[in-house]
Formats: structure tokens, sequence, C-alpha cells
DNA sequence: CAGTGGTCTAGACCACTTC
DNA sequence: AAGTGGTCTAGACCACTGA
């Protein structure tokens, strides 16, 4: 691994490179790992190596070593230096929209209705979905969504009150409730369960489904950094729904939206 | 937000701060954006103000902003400042292990037999699954995982041959189709698809469970850079498996593993 | 124009790990 | 002791964008 190849397009600095330094490096560097040159396991260039391969400082290639590292591509040991990391499992990021993000990109009209709506301190049950200690008050609900005129899901969520006093005078005619807490609450911590069941009597009935037919079921349970937030149980008919995610080995340079 | 409670435990530097600057800096950030303290769409202080309150460099608030903006946590624009961001969807990072782990994970013996094995060359439905254009040949599989004397997972498989050679001569006696792949073929791309569906006759046969009783199905294709992969269509006896996913806002500190 | 972020430099000291 | 990464500095120039 000389450093033949290298010192290409430089000599612009900062300039008008179109993309910058460390961007092009990290590109390199990934190819080099996702076509398979460099195996896992492989020691790659030390970062003195790297800035003579590109001309640069250590700061800017080891910026983009950081990153890599970070992202879990390579490991980095003092003395010994960097390595592609052996992958153990497959990874997905999965992105969860509110649902009617998910009616409105089948191009059919959504709406939804609230079923049942009750305030009450929060039982055992309670505590125990929401990951909780105390006995808050909490709004139960459990809300049906559309598309077109075919139930889509069926949601059963807690609210706790504490948390999200607001939630409790809020009609819910026009928005739905996780599209209000989604306002109310934006940024936190969440742990998602994904599973299949055979719908019960009551969410059959209420899915137009027949009894025990599969189901694909998201919950979801939300903290903030101190206190229990909502509870969720997304329910929707098998055939009709599908998670979708893709795993690219780094985070995309795009990174608006 | 003056430069009040700022500038504490600093003057040691780069010593034994335990925890580094950048690291204290973006968990204040984090902090005061997880607790609500800092809302959505709200400005957070400029690069000089962070450099003055904690009485350091240019660079090292710009590292953290950096990185909270590329987490999306931030969005960033000149001359205007940095923002908390407006979150629209959530999104977890579903990580999925191989089946011997998941077994293991439960306290239960793992194994696994291969029912079928085919080597043919792409038919128009292989080539559809592996998302690829050319017939080169592939592996067809069909493999059962049991978690203990209980079928745990069936697994359906395709494999590229032209993409990883190797498996036409493997054997998989004693390490299954998915582990020897992800040796093989380390780092990827992936696509998941997940949703919910009834056995159809032959898996439940399989799995020994009702014709239609709801299953959990991950399909997954696989490709390298240039080339497709794999694909594998794993399913799942619903109740019986579960996948979780934990979305912490930001990758965390803890990247070792 | 001026404010703000984006990138880069050329060094520096330290910590960790193996020899 | 030497190799390597981890972190930080004190500047610098540039690009973008609203006033």
């Amino acid at each position: 691994m000389g450093n033949g190849a290298a010192a290409t397009a430089r000599s612009d600095k900062q300039s008008g490179a179109a993309t910058s330094l460390h961007q092009r490096i990290l590109s390199d560097i990934q190819g080099n790992i996702l076509s398979g040159r460099w195996e896992p396991g492989q020691r790659i260039p030390v970062e003195l190596e790297l800035m003579e391969q590109y001309d640069c400082s250590r700061m800017t290639v080891n910026k983009v070593l950081t990153q890599l590292a970070q992202a879990g591509i390579i490991e980095r040991r003092r003395k010994f230096g960097s390595f592609v990391s052996r992958p153990h499992s497959q990874s997905a990021v999965l992105s969860i929209p509110d649902i009617k993000t998910e009616v409105d990109a089948l191009g059919l009209p959504y709406r939804f209705e609230i079923l049942e709506r009750h305030k009450r301190r929060a039982t055992r049950d309670d505590r125990a979905l929401l990951g909780s200690d105390d006995a808050a008050p909490v709004l139960e609900l459990v809300c049906r969504h559309f598309a077109k005129d075919q139930p889509f899901c069926v949601e059963y969520r807690l609210i706790n009150l504490q948390s999200v006093a607001g939630a409790a005078t809020e009609p819910f005619a026009d928005i739905s409730p996780g599209a209000w807490l989604l306002r109310q609450v934006p940024w936190n911590v969440a742990e998602h369960r994904i599973r299949a069941a055979g719908a019960n009597a009551e969410e059959a009935a209420r899915l137009k489904v027949k009894s025990g037919s599969p189901c694909l079921i998201v919950e979801r349970t939300t903290r903030s950094l101190t206190s229990a937030i909502t509870f969720v149980r997304l329910t929707y008919p098998g055939n009709l729904h599908e998670l979708v995610a893709t795993f690219t080995s780094l985070t995309s340079p795009s990174r608006s939206a």
C-alpha cells in the first residue's frame, strides 16, 4: 500500500473543490471497504500515511477516521493501528412515519376516529407499559385509522398526563394523538418492539378482519430524559402493511430532510 | 443564556478529564434538547458563544455541532445560526443478529438443517428477488433453524454464485448460510422488509404450526457496491419472536462492542 | 457588508499499548 | 522507548446569505 495514486486533484485547497477533502477521503475508504478491497480485520493506513497520500494535515484524516470508528466501520487501537471491523449482525435503520404520512404515501384519503377515551390514575398495568413508577394520571386512547374506507390500523395509546399535561384537554379532532405528541415532545428516546400476532376478537372487529388473522404489531415506549411520556401499540392487518428499512453502512452524506 | 455556569472544571486541558471536553459539550447540548429546555426551532448559541462558555477553541465546538448536525438533531444555516430540528417521524435502529445468536440469547440449544438445495441459472423470479439483471448461476437454499426441539425459523435463501463463488461448494454443515455469508461478504448495503402474514401450508408444516397462523416475515436483499449478493426470507412463528429496536437520539458514546 | 458556518493547517501534549 | 491514536489550539481563508 504505497502512496501511489494519491495527491490527485489536490493543490486546490479549500477553493472550489465541489466536495470537501475529508469527504473524498471518506468515500475512498468506504469504497475500499464496501468493495472488499480492504477485508475485515485488515489494517488500514495509519494517519501519517494518509496525510502524505492526500497531502493534508493530520486533523483532516483524523476527522475521517474518527467518523468511521463512530459508525462502527473500523476499529482503532493505539499503537496497533486501525482495522476494518468484522460485523456480527445486520442492522437496519427503520423509519416509522406518522400514520397519516403512511396512508398519504399510498395515495389514499386518510381519516381517523377516537373510539375510546378514558382518564384515570395509572394502574399497575399502565405503569408497566409506560415503564414508569409513579401513579400519575394517564389518558387512555383507542383510535382507528382509515385508508379510504378500510381500517388501516388500530392504535392503543397511554399518555402520561404528568409529562404532557395539555393532552387532557386536547380534543384530538383534527390531529391524531401521534401527530399531536410529535409536536409536543419532539426529541426523545423510544424503544420499539415489532412482532406478528393474530388479531383478538375486539381488534378483529375494529379492523374488519377475521379473528386470529395475522397482524403486524408495533409497540413503542417513549421517554424523555426523565420521565415516561407515552406508550402506543399499533396493530396493522397483515398484508396491508410493511415496514421497510434500508441499511447503508454509514450516515449518508445527504442529511437534510 | 449568558455564559454564567461555564468554564467549570476547565483549566485541566487534556490532562485527566475522564471525559473529553467535546464529549461534555455534546452531553450538555443533548441534555438541553432532550429535556426540552431547548425547543425545536429554537436558535442555539453560535460557535463564538460556546467557545467563550467552555473556554475552548472554535474547532472543539465546531466538532460537536457538526456531529449533532450529521445526526439530524440540529440544522445549521450560515449567517442564521444553528437550530434544534423539528423531527417529523420516529425512527429506530434495528439490530438483526444471526439466528444462532438469537437462539443463544434465549438460553436454548441451537441447531439447523438444510432442507433443500438447488443450483440453477437465475430465473426471472430469482432476478427480481435479487434485484439483479443477469442470469448468473444461483444457489437456492431452504434451511430450518431450531431452538431446542422447536422450529424457530424457516429460511429461504438465494445466493448469487457470481458474487460468492465459494458458496457452491460449501456444505453448510457446521455453519449456517447466514453466518457463512456474513463472514464472506462483510460490509454491504441491505434493504429489509418486515411484515406479518399467515403461514402457507408448506411453511406451516416446517414450523409445526397451523396453516394460516400468524408469522413475522423478514426479507432482506443484500448488495455489494456493484452486484447482488443474496436474498433471504426469514419466517418466524408469531409470538415466538420479536424484533426490538431502541432509538436513542444520537450515536451512543459507547461504540466498542 | 457583516454574521455565521465549512473547512483546513501545523503544530502540540497526552494516553495507551506493546516491545 | 516507540508507534499510534485522542484531543486540543489559535489561527486562517472561503462560501453562503440576509440586511
